[in-house]
DNA sequence: ATTGTACTACGAAAACATTCGTACATGAGT
DNA sequence: ACTCATGTACGAATGTTTTCGTAGTACAAT
């Protein structure tokens, strides 16, 4: 896992969560965790995923006739690497102002706004200028 | 002004943000300001916001022989829709889980910390579920 | 009115992402 | 070994975004 600056396209990234959730998932597994045939051809994703491989973005060993796929990326660090470019790109680089625009619109629980709250006091007890 | 889900491409948003932080530019301004000849071809630049003018994305008027361009979408509803989807795509709908991500990397400043912090106290007077 | 400069219009190429059909490979069951 | 079911490989079509060359237009200056 590590934190190459490899980024996924957006179909790429769907197929990345079903492997974060799941440690060794076959082509099949990640067809039927997005919807089956209803949402997507078979062979398209397994072309992503062939695709994904080629760069990198996934590994993947035989084990009988299948093929079983695990992430290369962490879902920490593309996560962490998504925040910062719409940190950047959408909020001229202020956090605070992404923040704020999270906790705006969307009810959170009081559980995880405690959660939040607890952390920033730890933010703010160290010395950040 | 509206907020229509409209949504921009990753270099129509470039263009987007210059708008937004003046008030009615021509492509020119446009242009120098994403970095000149050096970035982006000045067509390039030209067309992308003729396309956004079909799309409703921008408005212009003529000015003598140059048109000026202002936004039709608010950066408020915009950004807003952004971190929405980001939530749900990446974050799965756990809107505090990308406020610890966006507050984790990113030094943010003590004035911005304590402004979240006192938003949050605002928030947790309320009552959420 | 003619020319020059600075702009707009637009089609088409290039680059990238997604979808799909079809052919080939593997292994289980007989 | 043959066949069937279930995979994989891969080229090509489609769709979308970005880039660019070239042609046309408008205004200012002469």
């Amino acid at each position: 896992m590590s934190d190459k600056p490899l980024k996924p396209t957006e179909k790429e990234l769907e197929i990345l969560q079903i492997l974060w959730e799941n440690d060794a998932v076959s082509v099949k597994d990640v067809h039927e965790s997005l919807g089956g045939e209803a949402m997507n051809g078979y062979t398209t994703i397994l072309k992503l995923m062939q695709i994904m491989t080629e760069k990198g973005l996934v590994s993947r060993e035989r084990s009988g006739k299948l093929h079983l796929y695990k992430a290369e990326l962490s879902q920490e660090s593309t996560r962490q690497q998504m925040v910062d470019k719409m940190i950047d790109t959408v909020f001229q680089g202020s956090a605070a102002q992404l923040v704020l625009s999270a906790l705006g619109n969307n009810r959170s629980s009081k559980e995880e706004l405690l959660e939040i709250r607890k952390y920033l006091e730890k933010l703010e007890g160290g010395s950040h200028e």
